[in-house]
DNA sequence: GCAATCTACTAAATATATTTAGCAAAAAAA
DNA sequence: TTTTTTTGCTAAATATATTTAGTAGATTGC
């Protein structure tokens, strides 16, 4: 185990001082007025002895980590995990690093989470805010740390954000099913108050309304197990008569799956927020709303980066189209 | 923006020394003989005026980030991203943090990436090593870094694994396959030395010699896109006639499915590795390998935590049971 | 009564960089 | 020639903690 190569020990190898090999290496040679063969002199000899800066000391010196702290709701959510990848790459093409976790709907751990990522001293945050988390997100404000929103915003406080248009899509899908001739035709979503979840029943709402047709909303606890979800689902459903459901989130509609699928339920008509492996290739295929993950992590990391750079002047909020993937599920009788 | 608390600023508030300070919010207090009513004092301060000491200096002072590195090969892919789930929350529950990447098969990007990590400090590393890692990996342990390999293992190196039984679960499906009464029975991997890799190989081969039945191999590059392997999968189950296929990972069985259901070809019998939602839901049901993904991250947090603490007295290579988990793809008619 | 030990702290060194302020020599301007 | 400017580099301060070595005074031992 060979030690760590600190930058005083090249400036002793070289005779020089730690100021001139420190310069050098952040690419200030030409402004301190180093002279050519220095430089190269110093380059060569990092370069041969493999020297690496510690990072810790140069953060702890600059203040800046190079770190971005990313918390969602569930990084096992498909959606998410999506999102994690690509936001992943994105930021180490630009030199940054993604310090995650996954808050699952559990606001004293999100508190903490973000305590403890600001005093880690991230750079950055992406935060997915789930509910009660108003103060927190203020906060972050107040500390001018840089921060972009997703998938969902704070209306109580100003920051940038980069959402979907929910209520378009949500409004698209469901006239997609009442022109289809469906009468009948139900929202299943969940008990919250976050921005995606009104702005999609905001969607369904309208649609109805301008077609002058019944509404059927159901809404499930956030901590309802799987099992109990299901059985709501059917319930509502059958009850109901349905011809067809809009479900305002992947897991819900994969939890209706299983519900009409176990009590062998005739498949009602049927439209999914967030794409889903299952949904291309279940039998029948199923309609989703699909968020436009490219873009959405483009804008994100970009109105992060930016405002770390200091090259926003003022607030971004950015609402990205879905698109209406129609398959079997919503057309096929 | 009110100013960061030092510790220094808690030393003069009270008149006392910053060693004082550190030693008792450290918990030293009684070991350096801090006086009880001191001790009390400095904390009642720290509390109200809600001090957080900075990690990085705290890290470059101790050599301890508590940040463990995450490199899988996919976080998109829902057995990784599921894996990622259970890591993080044990880890936070261990007062650790991860910072992760997906390396995509990409060696150059893989070991940029470890080089990364190793300058950042992180405490350890958990990874599932691709291809030409064996040096990178080699030089970890050199540098005495506390690393696990998951998912696979590099056997030219002698370290620390958490991974599945992976011959036996593909010998346990193989062998249902062929006592379900089905002749030919193909298998469909890829062309990877990785370990995981070749005990799938080895436990389908051992079983379909046990039988003495032909056996049906077909290995697709990594490298190939989706369009392609699914039409090499169709061509290589149509050409062979194949009653039954076993799947080497979930995303191989997704084209598969992908491609059978293109073509409306008829459905031969099917095993694929891994978990995925689609599986359960998917009609025909789909007959997996699972891995028990809860035991594979408590093993592989404890093992790395302890080596970080010193604890680990020689290294721990564990292969954990797979389980079959038998749907209709692989019984019904 | 004096040495030895214990108590309750602290000054200074350390971890490893970046950055500010400034100096001596050389070149240019007066 | 003297003054000013430029060139090329560096000493010391800084970022914010932890840890080692040590000190002054109180107590104990003999």
């Amino acid at each position: 185990m060979k030690k760590r190569v600190l930058i005083s020990d090249i400036a002793k190898a070289l005779g020089i001082s730690v100021t001139t090999v420190s310069f050098i290496l952040n690419d200030k040679a030409k402004e301190k007025r180093i002279s050519d063969a220095l430089t190269k002199r110093v380059l060569d000899y990092v370069n041969k002895v493999g020297y690496k800066p510690n990072q810790l000391a140069k953060s702890l010196r600059t203040g800046q980590t190079k770190i971005l702290g990313l918390l969602v709701e569930d990084i096992a959510n498909p959606f998410f995990s999506n999102v994690a990848k690509h936001i992943e790459r994105r930021a180490y093409e630009t030199g940054y690093h993604i310090i995650y976790c996954s808050m699952d709907n559990d606001e004293h751990k999100a508190k903490e989470l973000i305590q403890l990522f600001m005093d880690r001293q991230v750079d950055g945050f992406i935060i997915t805010p789930s509910e009660g988390l108003e103060d927190t997100i203020a906060n972050i404000k107040q500390n001018n740390i840089p921060l972009v929103l997703f998938d969902r915003f704070v209306p109580s406080v100003e920051t940038n954000y980069v959402v979907s248009d929910n209520r378009r899509g949500s409004y698209d899908a469901t006239k997609h099913l009442l022109e289809g001739g469906n009468k009948r035709i139900g929202l299943i979503s969940l008990y919250s108050n976050q921005t995606q979840m009104r702005d999609r029943l905001d969607g369904y709402m309208e649609a109805m309304d301008e077609f002058r047709v019944q509404s059927f909303i159901k809404k499930l606890n956030l901590d309802t197990s799987e099992g109990e979800s299901q059985e709501q689902i059917r319930e509502f459903v059958v009850d109901n008569k349905l011809d067809a459901v809009l479900f305002a989130t992947n897991y819900l509609a994969v939890d209706g799956l299983k519900a009409l699928k176990e009590h062998k339920t005739t498949l009602p008509k049927m439209v999914a927020f967030d794409e889903h492996t299952l949904f291309k290739l279940h039998d029948p295929s199923i309609t989703v709303v699909s968020q436009d993950i490219e873009q959405l992590t483009r804008e994100l990391i970009h109105t992060l980066i930016a405002e770390i750079t200091g090259k926003l002047k003022e607030v971004r909020q950015l609402t990205i189209p879905c698109q209406l993937i129609i398959r079997e599920s919503s057309t096929s009788s």
